[in-house]
RNA sequence: GGGCGGUUAGCUCAGCUGGGAGAGCGCCUGCCUUACACGCAGGUGGCCGCAGGUUCGAGUCCUGCACCGCCCACCA
C-alpha cells in the first residue's frame, strides 16, 4: 500500500468504475423503496459554479447514504434551456461577426442555437461526474428534447382547457436589446445619475399651474393625467380640474390616488399609464387612455411626428426647450436613483404596454398553500417555509410568455378573423371557422415554465409510465434561495395540479457561497473560484468535505481551509488504513472484539453512526463533517490505533480481525461525503464482496453499547493529561487501562517538563468551581439530577487526581 | 421600505432543547515514537457586539439598540 495518498487519479478511476459498472443506476423495476431527488438541471450552456459544486456535495451525499441504507436511488441528470440566457450567449457570438438574429431570420437562428450547444453545450455533466455526483447519466434530459417538449405544450393545453391562460395588454419590463418582456425577476438594478427636471402643467382655466417633477421628461407626451394625494391638503382644490400638457398641449384631468407619495418632488405625479408601472395601475384605476410614445427599440415611435424617431435623450431636450420657451421649466436638478436594467445585456429597462400571455395563479396557488401549510412540502432551514409560503400567497399572474426566438414556441394559432385554437399538435384548420390559413404564435414560454415540470415530466409524463409511476412524487430537492418563487412554488402548484400530488417533501435550501473575502462571487469581480481548481489541488473528497463544513450558514464564504481539513482527514484515513493492512496480512475482518479499546471503538463507531443519522436526516451536512472529524482524528486513530498498535504490532489475530472490522465500519460511515477514499481503501480489504458504494450502511450492535467502557477511556485520558503535564502517574484500576495508558503515553518516551504546582493550581480551582456550584440551594434543588449528579461526580474525581498528584491539603 | 441571517480566541467558524467557553488554521514549546512531520503531544490566546429583563444560573430565552451581509420591493 503506497505511503502516500493521491486523490487526482484514484478518484477519476473511482467515478468511471461506479458508473460503468452500472452503480448508479435507477431502475424503474428494482423493488426497493424509492429515494428522489429533484436536482436542478443547469444551463445547458452553463460551466460548473461553486453554487453547483456545494448543491452536488450536500445532494450526493444523501443519495450515497440512502443508497447504502437499501433505497433505490434515482438521481436524475439534465439540462434546462435556459431561454434568455441561451440565446443571448448565442446573439452574442454572432454580433462577433458583425451580425443580429434579425438579419439571420427565425428559422436559421434557431438551428444555429442547436448547432452551438452541439458543438459548445453539455460540457457540465463532465464536471459534475468530477464531483462524484452519482448520477443516472444514461437517464439525462434537456428540457427541449423531444419527449419534454410534448409535457410543456400539454401543459399549457391543459391550462387553456382549464380557463387559466388568457391574453391581456399589460405593462411589462421589456428590453429594447432582446425585444422582449421580461419578468420582474430577470432584471438587475443598478444606480444612475440622472437628472429631476420640475415642470409646470398650465390648468387649463388659465388659472395657474401644478408643476411636477420627473426623470424622464420624454415621456411626458403619453401622459394622460396628473395625479395628486387625496389628504395633500396643497393640491385639495386641483383633483378634478384640468391640466394641459405641455409641447402635445392635451387636455387631462387631475385625479386623487392613494399611490402618489406627497413627500416626493412636488407631490404631484405626471400619469404615463404606457411608460411606467405605478402609473398604469392609477390608469387603469381611473379608466384612463394607455398611449404609448416609446417603441419596442427604445427609441420614439411615431406618435408624436416633431420627434419621431428621436431617441429619448433627444426628444427629451426637445420637450424641455419648448418648455423653456414657455417659462414652463423651473427647474432641473441632478438625482442619483436606481433603474431596471436587463441582468443579460445590461440594457436600460423601458416599461411598455404590449399584448402578454398570462397565467391565471388564484385557482393554481390555493392546494400549493395548502400544502405548504400542512407541512407535506417542508422548507429547510425553517426560516424559508414562511418565506415560501408568502411569496406563493402574493404571487401575481404569471407572464408566460418572451418574445425571444429560442424556446418552446407557444402552442397557438391564429385565423385571419382573429380566432385563437389551442392544440399540442399543429392543428389542420380554425377550430372556430376552420379556415386552414393558420398563422403560429411567434412568442415562446417561459424557461420556468418548463422548470415547473422537471420532476415528472423527466419521467415520462404525460405517459403514466413505470419511471413515473415508480418515483413520483420524490423526496428532496436543493435549491438556492432566490430560486424559490421562480421554481420550487412551480414545481409544487404544477405537480399538484397534473399529478394530484406534491414532487417531494423537503425542499433544501442552501447556502450563498462567498469569495473568502466577503464578497459576492462573480466573474465581473473576478472573485470567482472555479470548483475545479480546487478538486486539482485538494481532491474531489476534500472539495466535498470542505463544501459540506461551510454549508451550515445562509451566507458561506468559501475556506480553503476547509478544503485542506477535507485533505488532512482522506490523508489520515489512509494512514490509519496503512497501520492495519500492513499488520493484517492474511486476516479476515471478525467482530472479536476481545478488549477494552475494542469495544470502546466499536461504540463510538455505533454512536458517530446514529449523530450521521440524525445529522443528515435534519440535512445539518456541517454537524455531519464535525461528527467524522472527530471520529477519525481523536476516537480512531489518537486513541483506538495508539492502543491497538501494539497487538497489531505482535500480529494477534483477533486485534488485526477486530481492526479491519472497525476500520470496515468507519469506511462505510465515511463515504455520503468522502466516497473515493474510503472505496480505495475497501477495495484493498480482503474478502470484498461488493463496492462499498452499494455496501450496507452499519447497523447499530448493543452489544457493546454500554458506558463501562467510555468511564474507563476517560480514566486514561486524565491520568495521561495528569502525567504528561506534571509527570505523576495517576493509579488506574485494570490492567487493561493501563496497559492502554503505556501505549498511548509511551511514558519512556514522554518528556515531562513537570509543572507538578500548576496542575495541582488547575484542580483546585475546578475543585472550587464545583464545589461553589454544589453550594447553591438554588443549584442543587432546581437542576436537573442528573447535572447535579454530574457535577458531583467531577468533584469527586477531581479529588481523587489531587490526592494523587500528593497534594498536601487532601 | 419589507424579509432573512450574522456579530464568540489573531483568522474562519462550531456551540442543538439554559448548568464546565470549543474546533480548525496561525503562533510558542517538545518530539523524524517502524500508519501519517500533510504527523504526534503540550501550551499561549476570549468584558461570547452594546444595554436592559427573566432565572439559583444566560454565549444560549425575551426586549431594545448598533454595525455587517444577503434576498426582495413601483418612490415618479
Amino acid at each position: 500500500m503506497e505511503p502516500r495518498y493521491d486523490p487526482q487519479s484514484v478518484e477519476t478511476r473511482w467515478q468511471e468504475t461506479w458508473e460503468a459498472e452500472g452503480l448508479y443506476a435507477a431502475e424503474a423495476a428494482d423493488p426497493r423503496p424509492a429515494y428522489v431527488v429533484a436536482f436542478p438541471p443547469p444551463n445547458v450552456t452553463g460551466e460548473l459554479h461553486m453554487g453547483h459544486a456545494l448543491q452536488l456535495a450536500l445532494a450526493d451525499a444523501l443519495i450515497r447514504w440512502k443508497r447504502m441504507q437499501g433505497y433505490n436511488c434515482l438521481f436524475q441528470p439534465g439540462y434546462d434551456h435556459a431561454g434568455i440566457s441561451t440565446q443571448y450567449q448565442v446573439e452574442k457570438a454572432l454580433e462577433a461577426e458583425g451580425r443580429r438574429r434579425q438579419d439571420v431570420g427565425r428559422e436559421a437562428f434557431v438551428e444555429l442555437v442547436w448547432d452551438w450547444l452541439r458543438r459548445y453545450g453539455r460540457t457540465i455533466m463532465t464536471q459534475f461526474r468530477r464531483m462524484g455526483a452519482s448520477m443516472d447519466y444514461r437517464r439525462e434530459r434537456f428540457t427541449m428534447d423531444e419527449g419534454y417538449t410534448r409535457a410543456v405544450l400539454r401543459f399549457f393545453v391543459h391550462l387553456w382547457e382549464k380557463g387559466y391562460l388568457y391574453r391581456d395588454h399589460r405593462i411589462v419590463n421589456w428590453c429594447p436589446y432582446h425585444l422582449s418582456a421580461l419578468s420582474d425577476l430577470e432584471l438587475d438594478h443598478v444606480e444612475v445619475e440622472d437628472e429631476l427636471v420640475y415642470v409646470r402643467y398650465p390648468l387649463a382655466d388659465g388659472s395657474g399651474h401644478v408643476t411636477i417633477a420627473t426623470a424622464r421628461p420624454a415621456t411626458i407626451l403619453a401622459d394622460v393625467a396628473v395625479a395628486v394625494h387625496p389628504d395633500d391638503e396643497r393640491y385639495r382644490g386641483l383633483v378634478g380640474r384640468r391640466a394641459v400638457v405641455p409641447f402635445v398641449e392635451r387636455e387631462v384631468p387631475v385625479v386623487a390616488d392613494e399611490r402618489v407619495d406627497p413627500a416626493f418632488g412636488t407631490g404631484a405625479l405626471k400619469v404615463t399609464p404606457g411608460h411606467d408601472p405605478v402609473d398604469f395601475e392609477i390608469g387603469r384605476t381611473h379608466g384612463l387612455p394607455e398611449p404609448m410614445v416609446v417603441g419596442p427599440d427604445g427609441r420614439m415611435n411615431g406618435a408624436v411626428p416633431e420627434v419621431a424617431g428621436m431617441t429619448q435623450e433627444e426628444a427629451a431636450a426637445a420637450v424641455l426647450a419648448w418648455c423653456e420657451e414657455r417659462g414652463l421649466l423651473e427647474r432641473r436638478e441632478p438625482y442619483r436613483h436606481t433603474i431596471a436594467v436587463c441582468e443579460r445585456c445590461g440594457s436600460r429597462i423601458e416599461p411598455l404596454i404590449s399584448l402578454q400571455w398570462w397565467c391565471r395563479m388564484d385557482e393554481l396557488k390555493r392546494p400549493a398553500l395548502e400544502a405548504l401549510r400542512a407541512g407535506r412540502v417542508r422548507y429547510h432551514p425553517p426560516s424559508q417555509h414562511r418565506f415560501a409560503i408568502e411569496s406563493l400567497e402574493a404571487a401575481p399572474d404569471w407572464n408566460v410568455s418572451r418574445q425571444i426566438w429560442w424556446g418552446h414556441q407557444l402552442p397557438v394559432w391564429y385565423c385571419p378573423d382573429g380566432h385563437l385554437t389551442v392544440a399540442e399538435r399543429e392543428p389542420e384548420a380554425c377550430a372556430e371557422c376552420g379556415t386552414r390559413e393558420l398563422v403560429r404564435d411567434p412568442d415562446v414560454l417561459d424557461t420556468w415554465f418548463s422548470s415547473a415540470l422537471w420532476p415528472f415530466a423527466t419521467l415520462g409524463w404525460p405517459e403514466r409510465t413505470p419511471d413515473l409511476e415508480r418515483f413520483y412524487p420524490g423526496d428532496f430537492n436543493i435549491t438556492a434561495r432566490e430560486i424559490i418563487r421562480l421554481w420550487e412554488n412551480r414545481m409544487i402548484f404544477s405537480g399538484l395540479e397534473l399529478l394530484g400530488e406534491v414532487p417531494f417533501r423537503d425542499v433544501i435550501i442552501h447556502s450563498t457561497v462567498l469569495a473568502p473575502d466577503g464578497r459576492r462571487m462573480s466573474k465581473s469581480l473576478g472573485t470567482g473560484v472555479d470548483p475545479l481548481d480546487v478538486i486539482a489541488e485538494y481532491g474531489t473528497d476534500a472539495t466535498r468535505y470542505g463544501l459540506a463544513k461551510i454549508s451550515s450558514q445562509q451566507d458561506t464564504r468559501l475556506s480553503y481551509e476547509a478544503f485542506a481539513e477535507g485533505r488532512s482527514l482522506a490523508i489520515k484515513i489512509w494512514n490509519a488504513a496503512r497501520l492495519i493492512l500492513l499488520n493484517a496480512e492474511g486476516v479476515r475482518p471478525a467482530l472479536a472484539p476481545r478488549d477494552l479499546e475494542e469495544r470502546w471503538i466499536l461504540a463510538r463507531l455505533d454512536a458517530a453512526r446514529a449523530g450521521l443519522e440524525e445529522a443528515w436526516g435534519r440535512f445539518d451536512f456541517a454537524e455531519a463533517t464535525r461528527i467524522l472529524y472527530r471520529l477519525v482524528f481523536d476516537d480512531f486513530c489518537d486513541w483506538y490505533a495508539e492502543a491497538v498498535k501494539p497487538r497489531l504490532s505482535a500480529r494477534d489475530p483477533d486485534a488485526c480481525a477486530t481492526a479491519l472490522a472497525a476500520l470496515e465500519r468507519l469506511l462505510a460511515l465515511l463515504h455520503p461525503v468522502m466516497p473515493h477514499v474510503s472505496e480505495e481503501i475497501w477495495s484493498r480489504l480482503p474478502e470484498r464482496k461488493a463496492r462499498l458504494i452499494v455496501s450496507p450502511w452499519p447497523e447499530p450492535d448493543p452489544r457493546w453499547a454500554d458506558a463501562e467502557e467510555a468511564e474507563a477511556l476517560e480514566r486514561v485520558r486524565d491520568a495521561a493529561v495528569i502525567f504528561r503535564r506534571s509527570g505523576v502517574r495517576v493509579e488506574l484500576g485494570s490492567e487493561d487501562e493501563r496497559r492502554i495508558f503505556d501505549a498511548v503515553v509511551k511514558p519512556q518516551r514522554v518528556r515531562v517538563d513537570g509543572d507538578r504546582e500548576a496542575e495541582i493550581e488547575r484542580l483546585r480551582r475546578e475543585i472550587a468551581r464545583a464545589e461553589g456550584m454544589l453550594a447553591n440551594e438554588g443549584f442543587v434543588q432546581k437542576a436537573p439530577p442528573e447535572v447535579v449528579a454530574a457535577e458531583r461526580e467531577k468533584l469527586e474525581r477531581y479529588r481523587r487526581e489531587l490526592a494523587a498528584l500528593g497534594d498536601p491539603s487532601c
